[in-house]
DNA sequence: ATAATTTATTAGTCTATTCTAACTTTGTAG
DNA sequence: CTACAAAGTTAGAATAGACTAATAAATTAT
């Protein structure tokens, strides 16, 4: 049984392995904030266990085995994120560090009710898929609102950051998951986005745009 | 902040006061299944954070901080217990365990909501009253089902024991809260008892007496 | 009032997780 | 191909929590 903190080590490891699937011992120390050396022997305890593939001034990755219980700690959290929305009342914005604690449990029964009384969903309330049982992440082919053109017009599906400032911002702007948005204009030198939402005219920093994923719905 | 350990030796001391408030080394100790010299160090900590009365050779008092801190974690433990039956569909044998995780998530507003969404409750599914926020925790009169005498009719309002075993057995003879049982003899050697349950003829051991608590409704 | 038993404390050790300081390796810019 | 910066490692120390062995105090039994 890993500990909470191999278990957080392990999500962050998940993280951080989106593109390359090799993570830096900086990355990851930066990620958990922690500093390099307390990560570097972390590493050599994860590798001991079989979850990771580490040698001296290299990049670690994932074995497969870790990269299952790492999804299934993202299982967790995203399964709680959805009870805590769907069940229990709280906003999108409220339930990331909730979630961040009670995916530690150690229960399967509690996770499955969950599961069974959500319905099975394959989405959290960020956007973000639902790892299966067996650590299956599918993600649907989304853009970042960032890549897009003038003229488009896309719906947001997903964010990628669920930090409570981040998610008061849409919330603010009234951008929810299924709300369309259309570019008017976008500012090259910056990203800058000029967009409809509704009726309603906003701006969006490339920043932010950067985190927000769309499907594209053009006519 | 407390640590998860501090939060259940806090927890144990509060168990272990109810009758004397005075608590010894050596109960806490078989209570947490911990060793002696590990619990006497705990102590020296706890009373530098005024959390109990300490004094070499003496056993420990929890002060009026030290209650209503571990009240606070009982609330916590029960409510969730209350809201993994009520609202998630769990049995009553199902719960302790769960519960006594969840009951170190640091989220006020989390176990604010489960009270809202139960409906403030005053009790947890095993007869146990909530502490409320403040950390007052209010008993009914109660008595011990061993203390009962022959020909009295009860109503089963409590148990002293959540163990899964101990509840299987419950559940297996259809004793559940609320349930009326009337003596119909004692053993006065070991203080087993016949009772009727409904139609049912059953015979408990005193042992099992000890851990019932019933209201008297003989009429 | 002793002796025996039980309870509690001290001292020293261990593992898990973290840190800082110092050193080494790798990668990059001329 | 050096020289410097960035990334990574080693060594040593700290804290939280738990243990064992040895010792001391308090209780109980004779
Ligand atoms: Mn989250
Ligand atoms: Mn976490
Ligand atoms: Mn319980
Ligand atoms: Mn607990």
């Amino acid at each position: 049984m890993n500990s909470l903190t191999e278990e957080n080590y392990l999500k962050a490891l998940l993280a951080l392995s989106t593109n390359s699937d090799e993570v830096s011992i900086n990355d990851l120390a930066k990620h958990l904030d922690i500093k390099m050396p307390t990560v570097t022997s972390m590493m050599k305890k994860l590798a001991s266990k079989k979850l990771v593939q580490y040698e001296s001034y290299k990049p670690v990755k994932l074995t497969k085995k870790g990269k299952q219980e790492a999804a299934i700690i993202v299982r967790k959290h995203r399964l709680t994120e959805m009870f805590l929305v769907e069940k229990m009342g709280f906003g999108w914005e409220q339930v990331h560090d909730i979630a961040e604690q009670i995916e530690h449990i150690k229960s399967p029964p509690f996770f499955d009710k969950m599961d069974e009384l959500l319905g099975f969903p394959k989405l959290d309330p960020h956007g973000s898929p639902i790892p299966d049982k067996t650590g299956k992440i599918v993600w649907k082919h989304y853009e970042k609102l960032s890549d897009c053109k003038k003229g488009d017009t896309l719906m947001l599906s997903a964010v990628l950051n669920s930090s409570a400032d981040f998610l008061k911002f849409l919330n603010s702007r009234n951008l929810k998951l299924g709300t369309h948005i259309i570019i008017d204009a976008i500012e090259p030198f910056d990203g800058t986005m000029s967009v409809s939402i509704g009726k309603r005219k906003e701006i969006l920093s490339g920043l932010v745009c950067e985190k927000l994923l769309v499907e594209n719905i053009t006519h």
